[in-house]
DNA sequence: TTATTTGCAAAAGTTTTGCACTGTA
DNA sequence: TACAGTGCAAAACTTTTGCAAATAA
């Protein structure tokens, strides 16, 4: 059995809330998509496979994958809410690079982030949960070749 | 006059837009106001002071505003943007603690950040035109002062 | 004069909710 | 059996847009 799957089910038990085919079927198909992209999206592919699986219970259920720490949710720009696979709760923040103009996201960790994120809280007083450094700007294939060495 | 309403008036001109009462005055509510509030909560300060001032209006000028370098847009969390104040174009990008309890934000500046960024950018030949930390948790006096010393 | 801007109302888009019905524990 | 979950449609929100009237250059 898939890890995500159990990871599933046991937030499901230890929440004290049902085990239904719906949140398993979408579970399913989340994890078989790319990231990043919208419930509605999300949504189409899940209605693909079962037409008769709503759409409220695919917001339903995203937002109980979050809780269980199987998806991430982003807002990284105006307008809808996307969501990033993750392997399970505890995992570690991670930092992004997004295209402004092809939308394309890549991921980077860093300890130095980390660290200066723990010295500023330390200092305020402020218990971090977590954390992300978003980068806006032009992708290596959007920013052309003329300007390739900035 | 105040520094702001010139940049305003510059950005206007140059972009060959028309100076209008409806743009200065919600300028000027906007920059009395506290930082990170929503647009309908700009809103309903501008037609505390000019009923005629529709949201249509107050919408265009906040992006009016953020395209003149006088705002900046945030996505903190789900739901409605909220817009801060700017000194003027070409600030330095920020970086925010975010309460996820009182909604509470700081902002701090580290040009560690600013390193790790170029660092990374310059590995993946990403151009980087601005970013921002966010780091979400709970601020000092949210967390109770029995889990200060964590 | 002429193109931009405004205010209103309507539209569009995303997300949530009420409710009767279904399905799990 | 009891109660959480689902599907549908309606509602609630935020944001955008069409258009006639107003206004700046």
């Amino acid at each position: 059995m898939k890890e995500q799957l159990r990871i599933l089910r046991e937030h499901l038990k230890r929440a004290g809330l049902k085990r239904t085919s719906q949140r398993e079927v979408i579970l399913g198909i989340f994890l078989g998509l790319q990231d990043y992209l919208s419930v509605d999206e999300i949504g189409r592919a899940v209605q693909e496979q079962d037409r008769r699986i709503g759409l409220s219970t695919v917001y339903r259920s995203l937002k109980l994958f979050v809780e269980a720490g199987l998806a991430r949710e982003h807002h990284f720009l105006a307008g809808k809410t996307r969501f990033e696979k993750s392997a399970g709760p505890g995992e570690e923040p991670r930092n992004y690079l997004v295209c402004t103009q092809c939308h394309k996201v890549q991921v980077f960790a860093d300890p130095l982030i980390d660290a200066v994120r723990d010295k500023v809280c330390k200092g305020l007083k402020f218990a971090p949960k977590f954390n992300r450094l978003e980068v806006y700007g032009l992708c290596a294939d959007c920013r052309g070749p003329a300007e390739e060495d900035d």
